[in-house]
Formats: structure tokens, C-alpha cells, sequence
DNA sequence: ACCTGAACACCGTTCAAGT
DNA sequence: ACCTGAACACCGTTCAAGT
């Protein structure tokens, strides 16, 4: 994979560290900035971007990379923290959150899940779901038959909320939902 | 809107109709066909597919008015043969059905629930979700505070799930977890 | 070993010119 | 009143040529 901490070329690594900054600020002002324009943007070369960065998936993996490792690593955080099921809520939302103010993330989970080369996002995420419901399944709190993939599909169905408070409201409602049908009614 | 019934020029009238079948046939194929391409098949000039259907979205609804409409019907069929919560989760499973196997009509559904333009799609499936949804609240099955729209964002999402046994299995899988989440337990 | 940037085939969209 | 199809600006991607 492209490692951060492979030996590269003083320049290498320069136009590298560049093309990151350069689209994680074009990426804000508009998420569907073109490729050629971000080399443009960074005064270099197409080619140059093209093998640092294979896909837009693989450019986009790289921006988010920091978010993604802090996502995971929240979960086991959580769960040292408090109950099972408030550590799954608060992982989900944290979640959505990210991806109703950063819609690349979102499109990078759905990647993910389906898709074949962003395998580090996949399983990173996937561990930290599962990990999450398996500490629920434990304290008898989530259904047994509840699946990490399933539930970061449906996460991932919701980007594109507006950054509104009507947003907001919709994603607590979905995700209220979502709790419901995860857990266990207690006897 | 772009009315089927309104008075046409014959000429008018058979390019749209054969720009609606070559694009049903093309974007079985592959979802992602150009519009250019489109034209180019129907051998027609790429700008009277732009008069006809000026975005890819108009083409789209006009593909799937038929089974769109055919979905909006069904509800009231399902609520009047049985109980709201069977007809609810048949209605869902049908949705979920049509958007695993045409993509297109997931996008549909995301662009009508989100955007501007395909307003009437909107209205036809919000309409229908509402419904179910009131039935089920009247006869005391599902949570007052349910929401048609949370409901379709999540059907939505369920797109791209491979067209395998496996894809299908998890579809049902949240659908069960969405009517989990939309019931009220019975005390 | 890495970069440049012209080149290719293609895209969505427009619009003069035709009938 | 509608259609054609060339034209425009742009896209993703490649690859010879440079350093």
C-alpha cells in the first residue's frame, strides 16, 4: 500500500504531502473537484498525481486516513468508558456526524464495504463495529444476530442529510431507530 | 412537467419514446452509459435528448414512471389485504427488491428525497410511505413518531448490495432491523 | 526514480443552421 | 416546432520525453 513511512524521494514525498493539502481544501469547497484540476491546483503534473494516487478512492483514503484511524481507535476508548450500548450509539453518531460534514467519508465507507482496493478502511471499520457489538452481545444488551457490515451500510446511507438542525434531527431519529432494532428488549 | 399525454409533434413524440426504450436497454447493460452515447444509439442529435429529458434525472424518472407509479399503487393493495405492519414490511422488501436489481432507481429515489426536480417521485413514494405509516399508528402497531422520509433515506441506502443470495439475505436482514425499530412492542 | 505536460478518447451541454 | 451535429470546455488517464 502507499505507506506513509516508506522511504520515498525528498520530492516524492513533497508533491505527495502537497497533492493532500491541496485537495483536502478543494474537497471542502466542493467534493467533486475534478483530479486534473487539484494537479492543476498544486502545479503539477497529472501523471504525478496519477501515481501517488491510482483512483480518487485511493487520493481520498489518504485525506481521511487521520479521521478514520481516530474513528476506530474511539471504539475500544468507548467501550472502557461506559455501557456497551451507549458506546455503539455514540460510535454510530460520531459516524454520521462525519459523514453529514465531510460526504467523502461516506462515499469512502460505501467504497469500502463493496469495492476491492480501500481494504484498510474496510477492515478498520469493520473491526471496530464488530468489536463494539460483540461487547454488546456479551452484557446480553444487542441481538445476537446483529452484523457490523449491515449497520455501516446504513450509516453510510446517510450522508447527504444537510449540515441543518432538521439534519441533525433526522440523523438522531435514524440512528434512535437503528438502537432499537439492534438491542435486546430486556424481560 | 414533461406530460405523456400532451399533444406532440409525431416526430417529437417517437424520438421520446425511442430515446425511453434505448436507454432502458442501455442502462440495464451498464447504469453509467453517457447520455452522448444514448443519442448516439437512438441515432438521434445529442440535443434533442437535451430537450426531451434536460438532465440525466428527468431520463431517469421518465424510465421508471411505470414501475414508480406501480409502487405507489401497491401500498393501499397491501393495507387493504392485510395487517399494516405485514403490508409495511412487504411494501419496504419491495423497494429494497427494485433498487438492489435497477441502481437507477435508488439514485432516483436519493435525487427525489433530496434534490429539487423529480418532485414527483417525491410526492408518489413519501405519499405512500405515509400512509402504511399511518395505518400502522392508527391500529397502534408503530411508533408515533415514526417518519416516512427517515424510512425511504434508509431504503435508499440499500442499493449496490450485490444481486447475490448473499445481497439479499442482508437486505432482509435490516429491513427486519428497520421494523424493529419502527414497531411498538406490545405491552 | 520521479516529474512534466501534451495527447487521447470521451463527457455534458449549447446553439447555429436546417426542415 | 422540432431536429441535427459540430463545437466548447472539460474530464480521467496514459506515456514519451525530460531531469
Amino acid at each position: 500500500m502507499t505507506n506513509n513511512d516508506e522511504k520515498m524521494r525528498a520530492d516524492a514525498r513533497m508533491n505527495r504531502d502537497l497533492i493532500i493539502d491541496v485537495a483536502r481544501t478543494a474537497f471542502a469547497v466542493n467534493p467533486e473537484t475534478s483530479l486534473n484540476a487539484i494537479a492543476r491546483k498544486a502545479g503539477i503534473g497529472a501523471g504525478t498525481l496519477y501515481r501517488h494516487f491510482p483512483s480518487r478512492e485511493a487520493l481520498v483514503v489518504a485525506l481521511y486516513r487521520k479521521e478514520i484511524d481516530a474513528l476506530a481507535a474511539l471504539a475500544p476508548k468507548l467501550l472502557a468508558e461506559g455501557p456497551p450500548v451507549e458506546a455503539i450509539r455514540t460510535w454510530c453518531a460520531r459516524v454520521a456526524d462525519f459523514s453529514r460534514i465531510k460526504h467523502g467519508v461516506a462515499d469512502l465507507l460505501r467504497a469500502a464495504l463493496s469495492d476491492n482496493d480501500s481494504q484498510e478502511t474496510y477492515v478498520l471499520m469493520i473491526g471496530a463495529m464488530t468489536q463494539l457489538l460483540a461487547a454488546g452481545q456479551s452484557s446480553g444488551d444487542i441481538r445476537l444476530d446483529a452484523d457490523a457490515e449491515d449497520i455501516l451500510i446504513v450509516l453510510a446511507g446517510l450522508w447527504r442529510l444537510p449540515p441543518t438542525p432538521a439534519g441533525e434531527a433526522r440523523a438522531e431519529r435514524i440512528l434512535a431507530l437503528v438502537m432499537r432494532g439492534l438491542t435486546l428488549q430486556s424481560p
